[in-house]
DNA sequence: TCAAAAGTGTTATCCTTACACCCATGT
DNA sequence: ACATGGGTGTAAGGATAACACTTTTGA
C-alpha cells in the first residue's frame, strides 16, 4: 500500500486557450478539417518546477499570447474509449487546462506559424447555443436519436437499462420538468458520445442508433472534443462565483459588451436590467468617465474592471439568472 | 506545438479515503507519528483502463472496504514546494483522489494488515471545526501570527506585498467583514504553510516569522496533508449540490445522525428545524417506519436514501445555511 | 423625426433564516 | 415528574425574476 513502484508514463499538457471575439466565443485549435487537435505540449519535470509554469511557458513561446487566469481541468489517463484503439500513444497521460486570454494583433503571426487558429466553439457544439432561442436541431434531430437510443432493445432484459438512459436524457437534456442547465456541457457530449452521434464515437467503432448515421459538430482528433466540453462547463460554471469574465475583455467596455461576452460563454440570453443590476450591485465594475464612440444608437459609457474588489468580497461572480 | 515527445515519468495514485464515525470525520492514514501518509498505489496503464478502475482496484483489494462515490480531485507535479528537497520521487506525478466509504468490521483486519488506520481528520485541521463555536486557537494563536506574517518587513519596499497577504488572511480566514468560508481549508492550510506555520514548512526549510515556533495540527509526510485540505474543500462544497453525504451513511438513519454528517464534514453547527425542511423540501429521504431505540429521549423516525431523486432533480444536494 | 441602442424604477414571488413551542419516551 | 432528545408552524427579511418605460445619439 505504501510502495514507490510505478510504470514509466509520459505526461501531456493539454491546453484550452479560449478567447472571446465579438459575440463569438473561440477556442485555439491546430490543423485544420477533422485533424484539429487541442494545442498540445511536453511536461518536462527537469526545465519546470510545475504543470502550470510548463504550460505557460510553452504556449506563450509558441504563441505569443498573454495567458491570464490558467486553472487545471482534469488528468485523463484513458485507454481505449475516447481514443484510437491502437493508439500509440496509450501511455500518454494528458492533464488537461483551461487559459483564458484576449486575442491581440501581435500573436497573428506566431499562430500561423504554429499552424494555429482561433475558431467558435460553437462549431464544435452547435447545440450548445441558446442565445437566439432553443437549437432547432435538438428537436430536429438529437432528442428523437436520443430517444430511439434509450428504447433500443425494447422490453424486457434491456428495459431497465432504458429506464436509466431516459433518466440520463432527462437529467442532461432537460425537458419533462427538468430545466436545461448549461453547465451539463460535458454529461451531453457524453450523452451524445454514447449513443453513437459523433464522429468521435463512430471512429472508435461504436455502433449508432440510426439507420443513417448523423455526427453532430465538428470532430476533433483523439478526446480533445471531450477535454472542450469539461473546459466549457468549468468555465460556464466559474463566471458564477469568480469574476473570470475580465480576463476576456479588454481594459475598457461598455456594460452591453460585457453581457455580450457573458452570453457568449453561457450560451444564454440575458435579462439586460437584471444583469446591470447585478454587475452594479457586485460593485464588479467603475466608470472610466469616458463613452464609447456608439455603434450606432446612444453612445455607451465606458467601465473597466474593479480589481479591488478581489479583495473585498469572498466570492465576487456574476450568478447570472436566465432570460 | 504538437509534437510527441514527452519525458518519462512515474504516475502514482493518492486516495483520500474518508468515512464518518459518530461525530468524528475520518481518513484513512498509513504510517504513523510524523511519518503519517496518504495511501498511495502505483497506476499501471496495462493492468488498468482508467486511474479510477485502477484505484478502485487496489484499495479494495488492500483495505477490503466498499469504495463509493469517487472523484479525482488534482494532479500535483510540483518539484520542491511541498516536498522534500532532494526527493527521490521528484518525477512523480501524483493524482489525487476522494473516495467516500462506510466502516465496516470486515475491513479491520484487513486495514491492520496494511499498517493503516483512520484518523480524525480535525487532528490535521483543528482550526476547521467550528462546530462548538470558533475554534480557541483562531484568536490565541494563529491570528496573531499571521498578523505578523503579513507585517513582517515593516513599511518600504515590503509594504505592497503585505497589502496583498493582509486581503488573502481577510479572505481565507474572515474577519473585517469578511465572513468564515467553510470551503476555504485549503487557501487556509496554503497560507499557514507559507507563514512558516506548519511541520511542513520547517521540514522544507522554509523560515518561520515566530521566535518561537509553533506547529499547527498534526503533519503528515510530502504534501499529503495538502491533498487532504484540498479534499475536505471539495467535500464541503460537493455536500451542497450532491447527495454524497449518503455514501458516508449507514442504510437507515435518523435525521439527527445525518445532520451530525453533515455537520462533522462541514465543520459547522446547523439549525435543526430548519435542516430538517430542506431534507424534506429536497425529498433526499424517505421514513422506514421502523423507529431507533432512543438513545435517550424520545425514539426518532429512522429514515433511508430516495435514490430516485438522482432520477428527478438535477442537482440534489444540502444547500445548508448557518447556525 | 425616426431608428437604434443605452439606461432606469418598481413590483411580485420565492427562498432563506430565525423565532418559540409541543411531543414521546426512559428513569 | 422531569430530563432528554424528537419534531413542528409561522413570520420577517432579502434575493431573484419580470414587468414597461425614458433618454441620448446618428442618420
Amino acid at each position: 500500500m505504501n510502495e514507490d513502484t510505478t510504470r514509466a508514463i509520459e505526461i501531456g499538457l493539454n491546453a484550452v486557450i479560449v478567447s472571446v471575439l465579438g459575440p463569438a466565443p473561440m477556442v485555439l485549435v491546430v490543423g485544420s478539417g477533422a485533424r484539429e487537435a487541442l494545442p498540445f505540449g511536453p511536461f518536462d519535470p527537469l526545465r519546470h518546477r510545475t504543470f502550470e509554469i510548463g504550460l505557460r511557458s510553452w504556449v506563450e513561446a509558441q504563441t505569443a499570447l498573454n495567458i491570464g487566469h490558467v486553472e487545471q481541468l482534469y488528468t485523463f489517463g484513458d485507454r481505449g474509449r475516447h481514443s484510437q484503439p491502437d493508439d500509440a500513444r496509450a501511455h500518454v497521460v494528458s492533464v488537461g487546462y483551461l487559459a483564458l486570454t484576449r486575442q491581440s494583433p501581435e500573436s497573428e503571426e506566431a499562430l500561423t506559424m504554429a499552424n494555429a487558429n482561433w475558431r467558435p466553439w460553437y462549431g464544435y457544439f452547435p447545440w450548445e447555443d441558446w442565445r437566439d432561442g432553443r437549437p432547432d436541431m435538438l428537436d430536429a434531430f438529437i432528442l428523437p436519436a436520443l430517444e430511439q437510443w434509450t428504447t433500443a432493445g425494447g422490453p424486457g432484459p434491456d428495459a431497465r437499462r432504458g429506464q436509466r438512459r431516459k433518466d440520463r436524457l432527462r437529467l442532461s437534456f432537460g425537458g419533462d420538468g427538468s430545466p436545461w442547465d448549461e453547465e451539463r456541457v460535458l454529461e451531453r457530449y457524453e450523452l451524445l458520445y454514447e449513443a453513437g452521434l459523433l464522429e468521435e464515437a463512430r471512429r472508435d467503432g461504436r455502433p449508432c442508433v440510426l439507420d443513417t448515421p448523423i455526427a453532430l459538430g465538428h470532430p476533433m482528433q483523439f478526446d480533445h472534443r471531450r477535454i472542450l466540453a469539461t473546459a466549457i462547463s468549468r468555465l460556464r460554471g466559474k463566471l458564477k462565483y469568480r469574476p473570470v469574465v475580465f480576463e476576456l475583455m479588454p481594459p475598457e467596455f461598455t456594460l452591453t459588451e460585457l453581457q455580450g461576452t457573458v452570453e457568449a460563454i453561457s450560451g444564454r440570453h440575458l435579462h439586460k436590467q437584471n444583469f446591470r443590476r447585478l454587475v452594479e450591485t457586485a460593485e464588479l465594475v467603475e466608470p472610466t468617465g469616458a463613452a464609447s464612440t456608439s455603434t450606432g444608437g446612444r453612445p455607451a459609457a465606458l467601465f473597466r474592471f474593479r480589481r479591488e474588489i478581489l479583495r473585498e468580497r469572498p466570492a465576487p461572480g456574476l450568478r447570472v439568472g436566465g432570460r
